[in-house]
DNA sequence: TCTGGGGTCCTAGGACCC
DNA sequence: TCTGGGGTCCTAGGACCC
């Protein structure tokens, strides 16, 4: 029988934060982009505990963020701490509890920059794998001066759902006897994969938890969802064979930015263009990849319209001209007429790369 | 409230080939 | 003369996740 955990570390970025500056300890703090004294754009990445006091959380608006703020500055609380995002740092930390849970058990993968699945099968039994949960929770907080949350199940949809369900700092294992009767009563939101559109879908169905879904056959649930509702009927029935993949390969390599201001200023987005494409490229060439074939533009309008476009070469190449040269071709017709009659101001531009070769 | 940036996976339609 | 079936590749877009 597999025992699988999921390790989801605490508000990751502002806890890394709170960490590393004393100062701040106690204080709400929110990483993310610059909130400009209420006229930043872009969004929050992660809010500390304190900070979701005050309604913050990840992907609300920076303004939003910004206005919480000043509003409980005038009821006499603490302003919020606003932080730039640090990935190297939380990059160097992700690698250290890497090799922490390492130790413990040969087969980790990191699933983002916050979370790892690992197998604890060789374990007798589930008070075993919880004795080793708890030390490596120990040992990162040790190290690291944070805390993580992590759960066991039979699988890694049981050992996910558990892991989120004792936030902070917590700790929750699932057996396998327990395994159905859990799922069934659960939000049908709280299935990784369903997202806000699937369950606007099936809350207009009056479905509303898990248990109402199994009403659905399998026949049924794919004709909805397509291949993924064949994974979902098994899934909330406690089935999910899904490996542990230790070694993924990146599939693209890209990059995106937001303009201050809206733009179709050609030399402004030209600039910026070929400073996100040397940015790309340089990734591409410390990725260890030796080739790619496809390249693609994102450009996305005023009015939030998001048009892509890809090209892929007749062979695989590694030129860093033929890169420029062909993603500069598919930006093009964007600044003009040919794709932008209405001559729509751009806010966002993006490159990237695709269909490595190693 | 006015919406980041990094990704993954899936689908549908068209081109093309045998 | 007016039209099969299977397969693969490519592109654009959508949903989702952190």
């Amino acid at each position: 029988m597999r025992i699988i955990a999921h390790l989801d570390m605490d508000a990751f970025f502002a806890s890394l934060e709170e960490a590393g500056s004393p100062i701040f300890k106690g204080l709400p703090i929110a990483v993310g982009s610059d909130p400009k004294n209420g006229q930043g754009r872009g969004v929050v990445s992660t809010a500390n505990y304190k900070a979701r006091e005050y309604g913050i959380h990840s992907a609300l608006p920076i303004s939003k963020a910004w206005q919480l703020s000043q509003i409980a500055k005038v009821e006499g609380k603490p302003e919020v701490v606003f932080l730039p995002v640090d990935f190297e740092r939380y990059n160097k930390a992700h690698e250290e509890i890497f090799e922490i849970i390492k130790k413990y058990s040969d087969l980790v993968e990191p699933a983002s920059i916050d979370e790892f699945y690992f197998d604890l099968s060789f374990s007798k039994n589930y008070k075993e794998a919880k004795k080793i949960c708890f030390r490596i929770k120990q040992e990162i907080k040790e190290e690291l001066k944070v805390t993580c949350s992590v759960g066991l199940g039979l699988n890694k949809l049981i050992a996910k759902i558990s892991a989120g369900m004792k936030k902070p700092d917590g700790f929750l294992a699932v057996p396998e006897k327990d395994a159905e009767k859990f799922l069934e009563l659960l939000p049908i939101r709280e299935i990784p994969g369903i997202g806000p559109k699937t369950e606007e879908k099936f809350n207009k169905l009056g479905i509303k938890i898990v248990k109402d879904l199994k009403k659905f056959s399998v026949e049924e649930l794919h004709k909805m969802l397509g291949k993924w509702g064949i994974d979902l009927y098994y899934k909330i029935r406690g089935v999910d064979d899904s490996e542990i993949v230790e070694n993924k390969e990146a599939k693209s390599i890209g990059e995106q930015i937001t303009f201050e201001q809206n733009t179709l200023n050609s030399i402004y987005i030209g600039e910026a263009f070929e400073n996100i494409c040397k940015s790309v490229f340089k990734r591409f060439m410390t990725s260890g990849f030796k080739s790619f074939r496809t390249v693609g533009i994102t450009v996305r309008f005023s009015d939030f319209e998001t048009k892509t476009t890809a090209k892929t070469l007749k062979k695989p190449s590694s030129s860093k001209k033929e890169f420029e040269l062909e993603t500069m071709k598919l930006l093009l017709p964007y600044l003009d007429k040919r794709k932008n009659p209405k001559k729509k101001l751009i806010r966002l531009i993006g490159a990237k790369l695709e269909k490595f070769k190693s």
